[in-house]
DNA sequence: ACGGTTTATGCAACTAGTTGCACAAGGTGA
DNA sequence: TCACCTTGTGCAACTAGTTGCATAAACCGT
């Protein structure tokens, strides 16, 4: 349950409208906690029943209905107290080591295209990631929030370069295999 | 859509009943995809009244009604269709990483312990991991099946020692943090 | 001034996964 | 022998997230 937790995290690092929210859970917020638009406008909804966030008046009152929310006291109360709680890591659900397994006993035929394809994305996701790290957080600076954020890209780079390394292990591994089809025919 | 397939590559490994699938998805299969005994019990009906498994006839026709089951041609092909099919990775999404990135807007307060908490945990997994590879993959052996599961354990063993990394870093980026409470006092 | 695209907000239905409980059979100890 | 525990199977309700659509205003070219 971290979607409104990732929400009131973004509104109190800006305050923003729906949209705006959207665009930067596509961008950094997205990139350990994805959300679609449909997601958030429901939850900005219950946050305000809530009373955990508010609508700030708008400046042209009916000109396009858009609204811009804050957090409330209670709403940074309740972030406070997630953070802190105790909280067990969630299990892993992995579709691709799954398949993995399923080579085994059906065969790897159509696979290995696959994994070209994922570790081509996962190139691009690293490749964005160090863009950033050299942008935002040039050597020198070391602000509390600048070393928290710093290190949550850091987890970011580093599971990327995992993947890459472990995909291009995989691809040579395949590469050496007895034959692309199958290992026990049906 | 991945519960239905990893349910097929295990009871083609191995035929068996809801019960002994529940307690291999709690090691094995379940490192990587992991189900609850309802989930699987469902998902056997379902593959069931599909044909794509069948319950075996049982030697003691009344004593206690475990059933064991087992995989029809039908579903080895879908299994062999959805390995083979292209799939695009998900996005993560991680509490931890978030409530860091939360942490740098309410304070760390907290935080820590559950810190220390994950990464015994991580620890532990990768113990368990490492243990399996000495286990079950000796030098040597390298049979086609062998070598896609050494794989895959493969990645389990170099994500915990990810976690256990970052989480160690993260926690002596903390003991140099100015002070465990707020970054920004409400 | 009209038709098409973009921006912004939102509902409803669906899918996947989790939680909590129910029930029956068989074994175990007092 | 009866209360209790464990094993094995299963339903129902709930929570979280996704997909597909609906709506309306603003902007933009012709």
């Amino acid at each position: 349950m971290s979607l409104p937790h990732a929400i009131l995290t973004a509104l109190l690092e800006r305050p923003s409208s729906g949209l705006e929210l959207t665009r930067r859970f596509d961008r950094s917020i997205g990139y350990f906690w994805s959300a679609t638009h449909q997601q958030i406008y429901r939850e900005l909804g219950k946050l305000e029943t809530d009373g955990l966030i508010r609508a700030l008046p708008a400046e042209q009152p009916t000109r396009g209905q858009k609204k811009n929310y804050e957090v409330l006291p209670a709403g940074r109360a309740e972030l406070a107290r997630w953070t802190a709680a105790s909280q067990d890591p969630k299990p892993h659900r992995d579709p691709l080591l799954l398949r993995l397994r399923a080579a085994a006993v059906v065969g790897t035929a159509g696979l290995e295209a696959d994994l070209r394809r994922h570790l081509e994305l996962h190139e691009r996701q690293l490749a964005e990631y160090q863009e950033i790290e050299q942008r935002d957080f040039p050597p020198g600076r070391d602000g509390t929030e600048d070393r928290l954020r710093h290190l949550v890209l850091r987890a970011g780079i580093d599971l990327e370069t995992f993947w890459t390394q472990w995909l291009r292990r995989a691809l040579a591994d395949f590469a050496e295999l007895p034959d692309g089809e199958s290992t026990r025919p049906a």
